[in-house]
DNA sequence: GCCAACGTTGGC
DNA sequence: GCCAACGTTGGC
């Protein structure tokens, strides 16, 4: 199957890439939405490409790239009444919750600022430049995430 | 820290 | 199954 790309937000208060950087690979834990569970557990694939995303940041936007190492499996945080992905409603014999494992690709030499991305015409269709979007993954096209990469190598104005 | 937008919950 | 109340996300 073709490589897919996908775009993964994270507050980089609580992991960033360079946490991601250090660690080398890392359960994705903690989803708690119905939308990006269904695609953690069906769609990400092992080898598919992500871009990092920082969200609640200065600046927010694009920090690097991590690859699926991973695919779907139930997000055992669930059953940690010790952790606050904690979810009494997650059974073990029948999972609600699944994450996928990353490992860290790439570190952009700059982040790539989502008012950045706004201003790129063949970006606007990107579920991230639009206005109250709050999927924490989304699928992205192999020239939306080329596009990025070219923007992450450009040295700013 | 504010607040708009959205998802989830729960009473009916 | 509707919808108000509430919680969370995330840009600013």
């Amino acid at each position: 199957m073709a490589k897919q790309y996908w775009l993964m937000k994270t507050e980089p208060t609580v992991f960033s890439i360079d946490d991601l950087m250090e660690v080398k690979s890392e359960p994705w834990e903690g989803i708690r939405n119905y939308q990006v569970r269904n695609m953690l557990r069906d769609d990400l694939k092992k080898g598919d490409l992500a871009l990092c995303y920082h969200s609640n940041s200065k600046p927010s936007g694009v920090a690097g790239v991590m690859e699926v190492v991973k695919e779907g499996y139930p997000d055992y945080f669930a059953w940690d009444k010790k952790s606050k992905y904690f979810d009494i409603k997650s059974d073990p014999e029948n999972p609600r919750w699944f994450m996928v494992d990353v490992k860290f690709k790439e570190k952009f030499s700059r982040i790539v600022s989502l008012t950045e991305l706004k201003e790129e015409n063949k970006l606007s269709e990107m579920k991230v430049v639009q206005r109250g979007c709050r999927l924490s993954i989304m699928k992205i096209k192999k020239v939306e995430f080329d596009h990025i990469i070219k923007l992450s190598k450009k040295s700013v104005k």
